[in-house]
DNA sequence: CGAAAAATGTGGTCAGACCACTTTTGTTTA
DNA sequence: TAAACAAAAGTGGTCTGACCACATTTTTCG
């Protein structure tokens, strides 16, 4: 009948309960979250309800909890939800090309990102970069792809290139060879120039480059 | 076994254990995961503990649970994530940017790898949707990006893009307005074509039309 | 006053107990 | 034999109470 069963689950009910409790007293990210035990008898639940909840929350990255400390509010930017899930979704990914294709998308795009604003190409760390590679000659790739997807300024893309790299596992360890470092220059100058195009093609010769050098 | 101190949370072990038993064991999308008890024993690990990691399993929608039945493993897609994410996050306009971009990143990378392979963009899929908008005039952007993400052939990045997916889906079921009909048609016509390009900008013009609608 | 020590608070984990519900099993019946 | 029914077993849902390990706060004492 119209009889009202606990459509949602009581852990969901609880992680509504919680959400509706920090907003109203106004707990910020690294802000204390009342302890278990008080949350248990103010919700009229168990503690291992709460637990439950807050334990899906933590893994989601939404709150911290520390051992004897308490549990707080967590900075929204780091999401374990990333790592989780890369856990049952990159798993059975057996094909590293995927991985490797995937990446590069991101790459791609966050030298378009960059190359595009005034702003960001011209940031002193390209500038550096190149003397780097004038100066020493060695480089290597992984660097400056980091710096790039930093500066492209998406953390969640940050986030799932850093997790890509993890995955792909390649021996990029290496220097820059003299038959890079052309490549390199002039990739980092049209970075620099806003010549997107330019820029994104001296990357693909650069990753074309490493990956012949590998077969 | 040695008094190992977990650097990693034991619920968190729990989930990394779990993957394992639902690869080894080959369970797939819709089959039974052993029962609570069971996995405590297995794992020499109180039930309560199980149930935390479940619970958070459950949360992301990587698992289905059904009272007096048992834990299926689910099939990813609709599930709390979305919701549970957007109560806490929503707020924070920020992030869900970074989710869009991250996701456009993909999308259009996916566009670019179907318009310039002359044997993708021949599927007969294309000339379907189309065919679809002009009759019915309603179609979901989703539908035909899942399309376009499936026939770029990296699975992996398609899992990805689910992923993000959720988190970034609009809550409208927005059929096509008649305003969008016309970019839609120019954006199927143009991949078709393999003019990159093009198809691109239509891509992003239908985007920033979506976008705009909702504010 | 300041440092050491004790008390308190907090998350982490486990064991056991019910409950409500579903599935399986076993028995009876048409 | 086959269908229908009833009992038993299995499973998730929840609560309680008990320790532990660690962190913070309070108290004590030099």
């Amino acid at each position: 009948m119209s009889a009202e069963k606990p459509a949602t689950k009581m852990f969901i009910q609880i992680v509504r309960e919680l959400r509706g409790i920090i907003q109203d007293e106004e707990i910020p990210p690294g802000g204390k979250i009342p302890s278990e035990r008080v949350l248990a008898e103010r919700l009229n639940v168990g503690r291992s309800s709460i637990r439950e909840a807050l334990r899906s929350l933590e893994l989601l990255g939404l709150i911290e909890t520390r051992r004897g400390g308490g549990t707080f509010v967590a900075d929204f930017n780091n999401h374990q939800l990333v790592e989780v899930l890369a856990m049952f979704i990159l798993q059975e990914e057996k094909d590293i090309r995927n991985v490797q294709a995937a990446r590069m998308i991101i790459e791609r795009d966050a030298i378009r990102i960059v190359a595009e604003d005034e702003a960001l190409r011209s940031l002193p760390v390209w500038e550096s970069l190149l003397t780097n590679v004038i100066m020493n000659g060695k480089i290597e790739r992984e660097d400056v792809m980091r710096e790039i997807m930093i500066a492209s300024q998406n953390r969640l893309v940050l986030k799932i290139w850093i997790l890509l790299k993890q995955y792909s596992n390649e021996p990029y360890k290496n220097q820059s060879t003299a038959e890079e470092q052309p490549i390199i220059k002039m990739f980092l100058s049209e970075l620099m120039l806003g010549h997107t195009q330019k820029a994104i093609v001296a990357f693909e010769e650069w990753a074309a480059l490493l990956h012949k050098g590998r077969e």
